[in-house]
DNA sequence: ATATCAAACTAACAACTGTTAGTTTTAATT
DNA sequence: AATTAAAACTAACAGTTGTTAGTTTGATAT
């Protein structure tokens, strides 16, 4: 079907099933039938289960937190920095939803390395997402609420996306984001 | 330690242990090494492993279910009626946010004839969810925007306190309902 | 003291796990 | 037609899985 080589094919089917069903309960056996061949074949072209995750998740975790670097970092104002975040969350979950789920929901059955690597990745995410926050607080671009809260709050939500955004694109993703920046930003009542 | 009875601490342990790894990912070897007693020994409290997944996650999703179904029948306006859920998943966060997290990542693992009335009762929870914002946005309590964004963003951020909110209770109960409100209905701009 | 019973134990099982070694197939290149 | 290399295969491994059967322990009630 696809131009790609077997290896890609591996981690985009191996993706799909760890958001059914979580990294630990899929085998290689599971992946292996996903993709019509025996599970020792899959030693042709990966090193083992763990590569396997720490590819899916690595890659798309570099890119949350590269493009959040350049968003807090430019020049722009709060709300249009708040914009850009969820414009990247929405990008990347309609590229590549099933790896989100798996970074999501398996990330710590990374090992070693990798995992610190994650969690590194992760403060790292989240105290830019904090400077975005508190900034608009100081110059009241943003309600002086709890912090946490706000973070917490906005951040879920577009972790979550692929939850029910992906299979069925609807409504279309220019107005999924619009009401995004509305329902996060300006709330619903 | 507390006076409750065996069985019930197993529930509560393996609902810990599940949380951090998975359901997948816990064997009953590692229930049986948190309790310090062998493995062998748990079945003298429990039938399977799936019973215990059953009782950790029935119970919880069933009192999400029909405290909802009261909220959605109460003669209360739609703010005050919102207020209600904000509440209803502060309370079972705080009293049980191992179960939670349980309910959240492993439902999926739950077989058969529990399987479906979990399913069952997640569509009615939704279901009753999305009257009440069509019933709000119908006499305009609720800004006209799509309402599947309204109630995936809100229940997104509801459903995952837990991965926050549980052990540092900060900010307090009473204050994080209130920035609660505050954030999902006002916004945050 | 004796009987009782919940709750622990040891030992073992069949099935499944990720993975390796060595071999054969398939398709493209010379 | 012969060579090569990628990618499939079979067979097997050592360790782990949930679970069962049968036994021993320890506290409580008679």
């Amino acid at each position: 079907m696809k131009p790609t080589d077997r290896k890609s094919e591996i981690i985009a089917i191996s993706a799909q099933l760890f958001k059914e069903k979580g990294y630990s309960a899929v085998t290689m056996r599971d992946i292996a039938q996903a993709m019509n061949i025996k599970a020792a074949s899959l030693y042709n072209h990966i090193k083992s289960k763990q590569e396997i995750l720490v590819l899916i998740i690595i890659e798309i975790a570099e890119e949350f937190t590269q493009t959040m670097e350049t968003i807090v970092h430019s020049d722009e104002n709060t709300i249009q920095k708040l914009e850009k975040v969820i414009q990247l969350h929405i990008d990347i979950t309609l590229r590549n939803a099933d790896a989100l789920a798996c970074l999501n929901n398996d990330w710590m059955h990374l090992a070693d390395a990798e995992l610190a690597y994650f969690i590194k990745m992760r403060e790292d995410y989240e105290d830019n997402f904090r400077t975005i926050i508190k900034n608009g607080i100081a110059n009241q671009d943003i309600k002086n609420l709890n912090v946490e809260v706000i973070i917490f709050s906005t951040l879920s939500t577009l972790r979550t996306l692929y939850l029910w955004y992906g299979k069925k694109k609807s409504p279309n993703p220019t107005v999924l984001k619009s009401n995004m920046i509305q329902v996060l930003l300006n709330g619903i009542v």
